[in-house]
DNA sequence: CGGAATCCCTAATGATACTG
DNA sequence: CAGTATCATTAGGGATTCCG
């Protein structure tokens, strides 16, 4: 969790994607629904404890909705909110800085990050 | 510092960016130059070894540009790189985000985050 | 002024096991 | 399946002091 400076604009959206995976669920999310499992396997190594506090924060904040489906044993898909979509255009610039940097630069190629 | 996930291609610029206080510095350096004492009050409450900490690795992966004056006492300006200057995107990103959560879902206004 | 060197300490993450 | 509960760990960040 990053610590805001005072007047930068920018504060309160770090605090809320900075803890370790919040940008990689919504990554995984951007396209539509999946399941507690399905998220918990496309992010890879993440406890099943991390990742359900980090969505259940997610969930607070309204950017993620859960839905229980009434099946035994239960279901839980994950979603994005109209306010978790409002999110993607950060995730956009990640991506698109992240080829450049890679492609003009040489960035994130050897052990450098 | 944040873990990667497998194939999400953000990894890399999410580790770089992920430590605390180092979207507040690039965002604070994205006018000019600021000597390191003026980045320290710039954002506020940051110890001058974390802060020494971040310049560092932003220097090592070429993100910030550190100019080491010869007056006595010295001074060091930082500014940004070209590679620093490809990450502006990203704040902008962040910047617009934050106001229209902020203007149109009233997120970030109590203690929500 | 701009650090380097210490020491400390808590929050955040992780591993494991268990459950409805 | 989708979590909770517990415990262990650690590394990231902070406070302080001192230096050229």
């Amino acid at each position: 969790m990053q610590k805001p400076s005072q007047n930068c604009p920018l504060g309160p959206c770090i605090k809320l994607l900075s803890p370790a995976w919040t940008l990689e669920i919504i990554y995984y999310l951007r396209e539509g629904t999946l399941r507690f499992g399905e998220l918990r396997q496309a992010l890879g190594k993440v406890s099943s404890k991390v990742l359900t506090t980090r969505l259940r924060e997610l969930e607070k904040n309204r950017i993620v909705k859960r839905k229980v489906l009434p099946t035994n044993p239960p279901m839980v898909e994950y979603s994005l909110t109209d306010i978790g979509l409002e999110l993607l255009p950060i995730l956009d610039a990640f991506s698109k800085v992240s080829v450049k940097l890679q492609n003009e630069y040489g960035l994130f190629n050897k052990n450098e990050i």
